[in-house]
DNA sequence: AATGAATGAGCCTTCATTCAT
DNA sequence: TATGAATGAAGGCTCATTCAT
């Protein structure tokens, strides 16, 4: 099964990106995954029983390749704090306009129905994983003498809430590049003294 | 029609509250409300013909007792800048923590919704009110000698986004009132000097 | 109950009309006249308990104002065989083109569904009142030397086959006045000699 | 899928042609159908998605094994003129007392109901033809020598108009056979000189 | 592996009809 | 008489899911 059906796999992923990206989460059926596969119904099936399975593959697939944080992790070890910074707010401003990542609309719904379900483990994760890096990169600055900061822990939680909040705005209302790049230069003077 | 049916609507309203805290936006059925109220099909059309309606009308009673903003109005005339603040603070505390607002999840997934089809006017003006009120207690506490702010309109901004990711946190995976408040108190602290 | 209630009854058929001239038989709906009369559902039931009922005596009203037959009956006495033709050819020709009978539509769906349902004596009626109507005219005419015509009996049925045709075609898909003029003539020119 | 849901799409269309000659036309509903043709409700869906689509196939059906047309114009170009007109008497005399066509009163009560919607084109392409069809058999009657005919044009729809009415006279309230023979030789005999 | 026809549950919506007032 | 809220049956439609091939 592994070789064959993963290409396969992989293909349904793709397709079904699209969807996801045009409409959302809930409102997308196992029809139109068949319909935009271009597959026949039970040919789905084999692969995946159910949409919230092929959203989740769908999900990590578009994560691996924001390649973010395993990118910054080999750039973490060598490079200039500021220089961190400065790409991670770029990542972030990125996925805010949507630029990198069409599903985030589908993705805050998936985490709303997972929360009615009482499962958001996944959500979490991924909140957390953001604060940590942004945490260890403001420590990198402080220790280089780049950036001041009394409390990294919380201003790297109180930027990412910050961030978390001009995602949805942006999901649900729309935001100018022009504005979120005024307030993330805003925040980022208010949280730490840039050297 | 109006005295009777009234009453009757805000039965319905009261019961669907219920449903759409239960289950989000998408998920409730006309079939579900049906169920709640006790009532036949035929009879909840003769009030509504549509979630969508219900909801709108479920939040606009939620809001109107969320007494905030109006409230506000009132004692901002009067009150000092510090003591509202802390009164506004405390309202998106108790948005955040959903005890004012088991609807938040419903809400969110009703704003992708209505993004999905095109329309999000009524998620911005809830955003944009809350900024322009926040805003207007900033200018008061810097005129009045409470508080030191060089720039009201990006902070008020600045601090809404990030409650307003708090909130979706909150919804989605869920936060501690104890971190709630540590978040809160950062914020405030990293944006105004409170004298 | 009888006068009182007679003259609401004149009032909803009168209502009636309109919409059964609109709206044909089969598609209107008890609802439809209740909002045509402005009148509460349950007081209909007072008067008519189907859309059927209403449609006998909307019917019924319209052939007694459509004065033709009753008319002629006294005309017939006096008149000219010639005049009574004219007369009884414009009458038709106004059936024909719905001047006088908005109701044709109606009218046919009805027969077919009462035909559906088995019964049919309403139609068979109307139909063969004409024919009796036209054969005494031509049988008048005949004894007075203004027309010729072997078989009146025979002509008279004929002439009303074709003038039912017309009626039908004119009803499902149009026909023009001059067409109907020019039919017609035509048919009176085949069917008699007109000295 | 066009073999196989061929074979069931006919063999839908032949349950339905049942359904349409008991019930009429407005009255079917896809239930209806449905259980007819003992399938599935979704099963039905597959092949059509309207009653009116199936009764359009049902009449195109119907219309193709009465050959009539077709048949005819394969005679036409030899036969002579009386045959022809022999055979298109007996093809509408079939066709009024609906032993061709019990979908008769369906197919009236359909150009009704496209007549309350606006079109009318397919009842009118209908009668159209079989005027042209009677017409061009005049002509070449009164070019053999066969008949004598001042105004075919006229003869042709005149006496469509009167076999129209027949058609509906039978439909709604039915008419014997003897009748029509007489009405329809009565009727030639009074447009047209048969040598 | 793959197909796609078929199923049946489930939701939506509209009406005729009743009934307490 | 008259009202109109309420009911529930009926029909429409769409999907997830299965299964014979």
């Amino acid at each position: 099964m592994s070789e064959k059906s993963d290409s396969k796999k992989q293909y349904i992923i793709e397709k079904a990106t699209a969807v996801f990206s045009a409409k959302g989460f809930k409102s997308v059926t196992m029809k139109d995954i068949v319909e935009a596969c271009d597959i026949s119904r039970g040919g789905l099936y084999l692969y995946y029983s159910s949409t919230e399975e092929i959203f989740r593959d769908v999900c990590e697939k578009a994560d691996n390749s924001e390649e973010s944080e395993k990118e910054l992790s080999q750039m973490v070890e060598s490079a200039k704090a500021s220089d961190l910074l400065l790409w991670f707010i770029k990542e972030q401003k990125k996925a805010i306009l949507s630029k990198t990542d069409p599903l985030i609309a589908a993705r805050y719904e998936y985490a709303f129905y997972k929360k009615q379900g009482g499962d958001s483990s996944e959500a979490k994760a991924g909140f957390d994983t953001a604060v940590k890096v942004l945490k260890s990169i403001i420590i990198r600055g402080c220790e280089s003498g780049e950036f001041e900061c009394e409390d990294p822990s919380h201003a790297a939680a109180s930027m990412m809430y910050a961030i978390e909040g001009m995602k949805v705005c942006s999901a649900t209302f729309g935001m100018t590049e022009k504005k979120v790049d005024s307030e993330l230069l805003f925040i980022v003077q208010r949280f730490m003294e840039v050297e």
